[in-house]
DNA sequence: GTCGTAAGTAACTATTTAGTTATTTCAGAC
DNA sequence: GTCTGAAATAACTAAATAGTTACTTACGAC
């Protein structure tokens, strides 16, 4: 009668645990942002997250101290995901027109590829933006950000192309929320205008309208 | 010793009970509709719902059969909203040009005066707009007014102050993202721009600006 | 090898929460 | 007057849910 050695309780047949907390926290993390952006912080269930880790649900405790706190890591990835990609965009090197099409492509094809992104940052309004702890991460890009969006427009401006006075933030608030309302309230204002605003081209044709939106409000 | 002769049971100096089931039915959706729009459907809680409409929770299910259908009620009531205000809207005796001013007021103030209905379309959106049984009122506005919109564009293009190809319906979604994104998310936004966008002034100048940005997307 | 620590597990608990039961009472129809 | 159904109340329940306790086990440092 072999005994197994590998174990002290014998009868059992399990392989033994195999341990990896970056991978643990990692998929953590990744249920989370899924579950979270689908049902919202308060329809989500914390059981559900452990379930779809494959993580008993004591490690998320341990990793991320409660609900909220792990609501709140969902979402600076988020804002670091965002403050990454807009750091690295380039708005200077080529023509003031193509750098500003750029931009529309780049803030358009963001919430495409991210569809979490809209769900999780409403959530975080209905609680009043309260986990946005303004990072060093987000500090450290808001002012050059602001600073390239105001350079191309004056840059456009004595190139003859863009007229004065238009404002960077608030262009970059209005091409964010043309797409962004697009695609938050897809199912109602399809269902309104009896066509479904998700296919794709119908998707297509509404990145030309933001396009066109544009052009037409800072040209000359 | 004088007797309560309202009440058969003795030594209860409760007043009786006066009944009202249409102000209670209405004290319940007022109270629902503040606690689902600040709260969210998940997050608002019924014993809150009942307590801040001064009516006992059973009277709740008695009028509303459960959350779920309360959360459909206070929804049908703001599509109902929307709806009739919309088709009491005049977009025909002007000149294109005020007609086209006066519809973006016209959003541009009802997100204002209403901020319930964004928080509210949120959580309907977060679950992909499924209380939105399309209702015969809605299906009643929403042909004519799309017609009203191409119209408008239309009876601009003929006297020469707007281009042609303009999409009625885009327009109108465009209108209302300007306005709804600014405020469903200008917690956020307030802090990546660090200024205060629900500012009187900040406002105004978003309408300003959402004014300009319509008028130079149909200029002829 | 062995030892301390962090990774991992199973089962539990205290609350919260949507929804009910059982009962009473008002108000209008006749 | 009295009868009946709807309006209203208080107290209850079953299930769900965030968070814990108590324990076991892998793994790297030495």
């Amino acid at each position: 009668m072999p005994m197994q050695t590998a174990s002290k309780k014998l009868a059992k047949k399990n392989p033994p645990v195999r341990r990896n907390p970056d991978a643990s926290r990692e998929r953590i993390l990744r249920a989370a942002t899924d579950i979270f952006a689908a049902q919202g912080l308060d329809g989500a269930r914390v059981d559900e997250i452990a379930t779809r880790a494959g993580i008993n649900k004591r490690m998320l405790y341990h990793y991320f101290g409660n609900k909220d706190d792990l609501f709140a890591a969902v979402l600076d990835e988020l804002y670091e995901t965002i403050c990454t990609e807009s750091a690295a965009l380039d708005l200077v090197s080529g023509s003031p027109q193509s750098s500003l099409k750029k931009l529309v492509d780049f803030v358009v094809n963001f919430y495409l590829e991210n569809p979490h992104a809209i769900t999780l940052l409403n959530a975080e309004n209905l609680h009043k933006a309260r986990h946005l702890k303004i990072s060093e991460r987000i500090r450290a890009i808001q002012l050059p950000f602001e600073t390239m969006l105001n350079e191309l427009l004056m840059r456009g401006v004595s190139e003859g192309k863009f007229r004065d006075g238009v404002n960077g933030a608030r262009l970059y608030i209005s091409i964010v929320g043309l797409i962004y309302y697009y695609l938050s309230n897809g199912h109602s204002l399809s269902v309104f205008f009896d066509r479904d605003l998700f296919d794709r081209t119908e998707i297509a044709a509404w990145r030309t309208h933001i396009h066109e939106m544009v052009d037409r409000f800072v040209a000359a």
